[in-house]
DNA sequence: GCCATTTCGTCAGGGCTATTTACAAATTAG
DNA sequence: CTAATTTGTAAATAGCCCTGACGAAATGGC
């Protein structure tokens, strides 16, 4: 019932003012202590003790003198530090495992990936494969003289609150895994998260700026159709953190039935599966036949530049399911813009025409259709970014946990 | 590109914690000083300081010594004042106005409303009848000792960003009305909200707890079906402020056609106008004979109490189509809860077999589903409290507008 | 080259906020 | 009546940021 108010003491304004310095070097680009304190609104005096507070911890380092040509004593040039902490990100993929290190300004410093038939694995070998991936990277970075603040993985699947296990993830076959017991965590804190979601981070971290400034639905189909609402800077995630499963938003009063339970379920006429039947392919095959990420939507997109007609139909139709599900969608949430991510982004050209017809049709003006320049890429960079964002947030580490 | 971040001076921090103190009284009911720095995890000193800036702005009030029977010496019990500031709230039906004021302790202290056709009829006698309400109730209310702080006016419509203007209400035919310029805004500064957003928060602040403790849809049909998104305690209002427009969800692929611009759109199956249709009667007609709040509601559902098979069927088939519409929205947004406000709550009982059938065939496991115990009251208290609210959340007055 | 001007970073002093410590006041338990 | 417990306040302390002032380091005009 108490509706126990976030109280700030000295602490808490401390830290936020750290992170304030650390985000105005970070989005503004490298500056002196004086323009740090222009764009935050501190004085410069403030500025001064932060930055020594944060140059101590290895967040910031001194790059010299700016020489500007303007009169006046030059500043010496902040920047975030390449040789502090940094982000590692893990990626299972239904077929392919990948680990990422980026540091604080944002760069990735080493990468690993392997094709790994996970649908259907056990579990542990799986996890014994990523932890050999996340060794290696690990190595790498601490050689170059950074040091892993944390681990976060990207789940095919719907992830604990606690951000520890792995609740369901039916494309693997998984059912309640503990990810932290394993030898993942050997390296640096773990948590996980859903990769859509994690996409969409990156999309709003790193992608298209659109992204920035407004509610935004990320749409991002792998193997099913994932979605992620960003609002207000944040991700909205629903009780069980289930929230975003665009896939199965019925499209159809009275339509296939899905696994979910449901019928008419939107990944019935638009996910993978049902492009790969529509134009007469077993989808189990061409899982085989294709490996790898975003393996069959490069397939489909071969065979669209091709000018393939059954592709081609089985693309405007889905583009059309897509934007049923999208209107009723932008009707309940009104973003500012809908951002179309992973497979999504490599058939955007053959999907765009029939979606967007639809999306004017019944909408009159719809928001804005933006095609993610990460695409396969974004919840490995999503993931590896949420750990720097976490330093960031909490430059010296005063709360408890990673969040 | 620059995230500005909200940064922290000390004024901010007293101000939080003048709000926590209020918090703790208002949730945790009237307490001691060193109760209340119990519940929010300040020391006595801290709260003491507090206090005293509180009980000389008059929104605190001592209310003698509290005996507990427990040993120590008793404290002097500390209580939201009941004659300081209080919230005004007004509300512009399509066939009736009302007024009311609302103390910080949340009780109600006046209210007046009549009968008014105001569907087609010029923004200005509406407004002027209006006033007349709110001038009675603010010089009620005055009379007691209490000054109004503000007037939040609940509209069934579009409002704009900066609360000023209706930008579109089609039940009343209005477009682009300045409501701060007429006699409305003579006691209190005005803000316009939408009615279904304040229902929403009426529910949050006032109504189910279910609604404090997650993400909430919460779904009230007055004319149309509007919905409101809870998401941490706070209202989702998207881009342009239209978002929850869930009478425009598509549950038919091809379905009537909407004034919307689209097709088989919810509110063509589960709306008003759709029931009475479907029940044989003219809904203008409907209008005319049954004017008031949630009067064919209550026609209906009189109706419906006699076992009309025609009402009956024509409910049950409102609750199939509500819930593909909801199974969409419950997929989005894994909402913890779906409450039933307005003219829903008075229907329930006949339109929820059909929808928790649908949605537990659809979903397997619904979210629980919660009829408001405010029902149409829902708008005007939640416009009162937005007012009262917006005190507590800054009780100084260091900010600019109220929210 | 020299000096005025401008900007940068830091130091000293002060104000605000909450905490620590201590203490008087008021109640219950025995 | 005394011991124990709890409450509210006062004085001193620590943390954080601001104001004002100052030396340092650049530019520009002479």
């Amino acid at each position: 019932m108490t509706t126990t108010r976030r109280l700030h003491t000295q602490q808490d304004m401390r830290r936020r003012n750290l992170a304030a310095v650390l985000y105005a070097v970070a989005d503004g680009g490298p500056a002196s202590r004086a323009r740090v304190a222009d764009r935050i609104g501190l004085t410069r005096t403030a500025v001064s003790t932060l930055v020594d507070d944060l140059l101590a911890a290895g967040l910031l380092a001194e790059a010299g003198l700016g020489h500007s040509g303007a009169p006046g004593r030059p500043g010496t040039v902040l920047a975030l530090s390449d040789r502090g902490p940094c982000g590692l990100g893990a990626e299972i993929g239904v077929d392919h495992l990948a680990v990422c290190a980026v540091d604080l300004r944002g760069r990735v410093r080493a990468r690993a990936a392997v094709d790994s038939a996970n649908r259907g694995s056990a579990p542990e070998p799986v996890l014994a494969r990523l932890a050999a991936l996340v060794t290696r990277v690990h190595d790498e970075v601490t050689a170059a003289g950074l040091h892993p603040a944390g681990l976060r993985v990207a789940v095919p699947g719907l992830v604990s609150r606690d951000r520890a296990h792995v609740v369901q993830a039916p494309n693997l076959g998984w059912r309640d895994v503990d990810l932290t017991t394993g030898p993942l965590a050997a390296h640096a804190p773990l948590t996980a998260d859903n990769e859509a979601n994690l996409g969409a981070l990156a999309e709003l971290w790193i992608g298209d700026p659109v992204c920035r400034t407004g509610d935004v639905l990320h749409i991002s189909a792998e193997i099913g159709i994932g979605s992620a609402i960003l609002t207000d800077g944040r991700l909205l995630r629903g009780n069980r953190g289930f929230a975003g499963e665009l896939g199965h938003v019925p499209v159809r009063r009275r339509g296939e039935n899905c696994a979910c339970g449901g019928r008419g379920c939107l990944e019935q006429y638009a996910g993978e599966a049902a492009l790969l039947r529509a134009v007469g392919l077993d989808p189990a095959r061409a899982v085989a036949d294709h490996p790898g990420p975003g393996a069959r939507s490069a397939y489909l997109a071969g065979r669209a530049e091709h000018g393939d007609p059954d592709v081609l139909r089985a693309l405007r139709g889905a583009g059309t399911d897509l934007g049923i599900a999208l209107t009723g969608a932008t009707h309940l949430l009104d973003p500012h813009a809908l951002v179309l991510g992973g497979a999504l982004a490599v058939l955007a050209p053959w999907l765009l025409p029939s979606l967007t017809a639809e999306l004017t049709r019944r909408l009159g003006t719809a928001p804005p259709l933006v095609v993610s320049r990460l695409g396969a890429d974004g919840p490995l960079l999503g993931a590896a970014h949420a750990v720097t964002r976490t330093v960031l947030d909490d430059p010296l580490r005063t709360g408890t946990a990673p969040g």
